[in-house]
RNA sequence: GCUGCGGUAGCUCAGUGGUAGAGCACCCCCUUGGUAAGGGGGAGGCCGAGAGUUCAAUCCUCUCUCGCAGCACCA
């Protein structure tokens, strides 16, 4: 006798060793038809695999959270079954699923094509309705390896071979076709349904390791049925809508051109936004005790092996011979050797050289330098995207120098600070992790237990160190000098970025040998703290343009108001609400083009500009101005003072506007 | 950097082995219209660069370059 206890505690027994389909079937014909998997004792399980002893069982259905990733993982099985029967000679690999669907990666010669990709859906389609019926075997290890090299699929046995000892060796069928897999699966073809599609091919190193060979990688989604299929392809058809390039493009705010691939150009409209966040960023800096400070461009090579980034990443950094070019006529030529040196690709040690210059003091600390700092990195070419990667760069960076006992201070009152920044700029939610040392690294192990633990503990000690804030330890990601917290916002359709840092290094003020002089006389190494908030200006513009879907708040956009006329009688009146708007500090324009006021009103709409301020015959005779706000169709006919007033007081950053 | 796919007017995109087209934008004219496209006309292209095949290349082949997707990288 078998006693299974169902989740609302009820007990059924059965004379011997059931399945979850029997289960499901002893409990009702429905039930058994929406059953895709089951929890035995809180485990996930194959629903046709037997119950043996008593336990407590839980029928899973389509509806059930753990239910899409069997879904999303069967496709992917069903996905090698098409590409095997098409193309025969495929050897498979590995094939996990990720956020929103799955991939599988193939090995073979040639790679798909669009075309494939189509005919590969249709043959998935087939295999569904031919609903091949699911079973499970256990091999012996030395079986299963020897069976996959038999057949060809060397890729397989060199997973097994690598597979934990400890581990069963599970072999899925659905019908006549078999993978290696942990499972669970759905127990035939039939239950994947088909609300899958096939995204994208691409190459992919096996192991991810770039030394290897090239795999064909084919992505797909799969969901519970058609509407979250179409709802998931409508998201990402929204998604797309927002991307900063395009939005950069439409809304004239920067461009990029070969001449200078990687690097932004910035128009009137986009350094707008630059200069808002920055004048923003000056008085938040200046509020919190920090120095200002700009350093040079160019340094001695010298100084970036000592650092430690020469040896690293030399290959990143833009070189420069330091000599006069002796120019012939088919250009300049460098003859010769010269000394090196390269563009910063970062702030650190010159601010570390800043700190040297005299003697310091313990009661000088800490001493808090930050930069709006221009920075090179030469990214690799397929690295570059957009606005988020470039080669050129501007960090609102700053390194505080301190002693031991301020190190948690200083960690908990910048953990404030960025949160302050992060809400100001309509981000609510963000979360925090704490990436550990990496393999290769500087410095000893006891001062990485020192550096771990300080952070750890300031986070802890402002109270973010908990799920609220998806507190998370990132084994391995730390920077080779120092462990890092990272912030990570999550935007309004649910992305995350990795925007603020902050991290505890004691390898670099010991490379470039910095010191100050303790109470006791002694000279004794500063802690240096690096820290960034917005990471970098291009970056985090580029997250706000997505984030707002071009639609920033008032205090960001471009142009916060436009002026604008139904007929020409109003032009007079139009200039004077101009410069009224220009005095307050708005950043108004003024659009008095023969053209319907409909024609205009779309334009300005669409260039997404927020207070669209219209003004005729009747406005002028009476002093007042008509607004539309944007993404709203009513108007508000407003005495022009009080517009003015009213929407100067709007505009204002949100960190004077709180005073 | 790796794999794949692209580059045609300022933008979005059609198109063809016999040196090109649309819509929007731009310029001019008419229109003065109360909140998401008024009408007419005009100008605008070395079809990414180089080489090859061909009587002939924007179209086919190769190389380069830039862009896109993914991978790898990201101090």
């Amino acid at each position: 006798m078998v006693s299974i206890t169902l989740p609302d505690t009820s007990v059924r027994r059965y004379e011997g060793a059931v399945t979850g389909t029997d289960i499901a079937e002893s409990i009702s014909k429905s039930l058994a038809k929406k059953a895709v998997a089951m929890r035995v004792d809180g485990v996930l399980t194959d629903i046709f695999e037997p119950v043996a002893k008593d336990a407590r069982v839980e029928i899973v259905t389509r509806e059930d959270a753990d239910a899409l990733d069997i879904i999303r993982h069967d496709t992917a099985h069903l996905l090698a079954q098409a590409v095997q029967e098409l193309f025969p000679g495929t050897q498979v690999t590995i094939g996990p699923n990720v956020e929103d669907g799955f991939f599988y990666d193939f090995a073979r010669g040639e790679p798909f094509s669009t075309d494939d990709l189509a005919a590969i859906e249709k043959r998935m389609a087939e295999i569904v309705d031919e609903d091949r019926p699911t079973r499970k075997e256990i091999w012996p290890r030395a079986r299963a390896i020897e069976h996959f090299k038999a057949i060809g699929e060397t890729y397989k046995a060199e997973i097994i071979a690598d597979l934990p000892e400890a581990e069963a060796i599970r072999i899925y069928w659905h019908g006549d076709w078999h993978d290696l897999c942990r499972g669970p699966h759905l127990p035939s073809t039939k239950h994947i349904g088909k609300a899958f599609k096939l995204m994208k091919v691409a190459g992919a190193y096996w192991r991810g390791d770039h030394r290897n060979a090239v795999l064909q990688r084919i992505y797909g989604t799969a969901w519970k049925d058609e509407k979250d299929l179409k709802a998931y392809l409508t998201r990402l058809e929204e998604a797309e809508k927002r991307d900063h390039r395009r939005l950069g493009k439409e809304l004239d705010l920067f461009h990029f051109q070969p001449e200078a691939q990687g690097s932004v150009f910035w128009h009137p409209n986009g350094f707008r936004i630059w200069r808002a966040l920055e004048a923003y960023m000056r008085r938040r800096i200046d509020a919190a005790g920090y120095e200002e400070v700009k350093t040079p461009q160019l340094m001695d090579a010298r100084q970036w092996e000592q650092s430690g980034h020469w040896g690293k990443y030399r290959e990143n950094m833009f070189v420069v011979p330091d000599e006069i070019p002796s120019t012939e006529e088919d250009g300049p030529v460098l003859s010769g050797e010269a000394d090196l040196m390269a563009l910063k690709p970062m702030n650190c040690p010159a601010h570390v050289l800043i700190v040297k210059q005299g003697v310091k003091s313990y009661r000088d600390l800490p001493i808090r330098l930050f930069e709006h700092g221009c920075c090179h990195r030469n990214e690799p070419h397929g690295a570059l995207h957009g606005l988020m990667r470039v080669r050129q760069f501007t960090q609102d960076d700053a390194h505080i120098f301190c002693r031991e006992d301020q190190i948690v201070d200083e960690v908990r009152s910048f953990c404030r600070l960025a949160d302050r920044v992060y809400r100001d700029l309509g981000f609510e939610k963000y979360a925090i992790k704490l990436a550990l040392r990496p393999e290769n690294r500087f410095g000893s192990d006891k001062d990485w237990d020192i550096a771990e633990a300080e952070l750890r503990e300031a986070v802890a000690a402002a109270g973010l160190a908990n799920d609220e804030f998806g507190w998370e330890e990132l084994p391995g990601e730390g920077a080779f000098y120092a462990p890092k917290l990272e912030w990570h916002l999550t935007d309004a359709i649910g992305r995350t970025w990795q925007v603020g840092t902050i991290q505890s290094d004691r390898v670099l003020p010991t490379r470039l040998d910095a010191s100050y002089v303790a109470e006791d006389g002694a000279r004794v190494r500063p802690i240096m703290l690096h820290r960034a908030i917005f990471g970098s200006y291009e970056r985090f513009i580029g997250i706000l343009i997505e984030h707002y879907a071009g639609k920033l708040p008032l205090w960001l956009a471009p142009v916060q108001a436009v002026v604008t006329t139904i007929t020409s009688d109003a032009d007079d009146y139009a200039r004077e609400v101009k410069s009224r708007l220009d005095s307050v500090g708005l950043r108004a324009e003024i659009d008095l083009r023969n053209e319907k006021i409909n024609y205009k009103v779309r334009e300005h709409s669409l260039a997404k500009v927020p207070v669209i301020v219209v003004v005729g015959a009747r406005e002028a005779e009476e002093r007042k101005v008509s607004l539309r706000r944007l993404g709203s169709e009513k108007q508000e006919i407003v005495a022009l003072d009080a517009a003015a007033a009213a929407l100067a007081l709007e505009a204002m950053p949100p960190d004077l506007k709180r005073r």
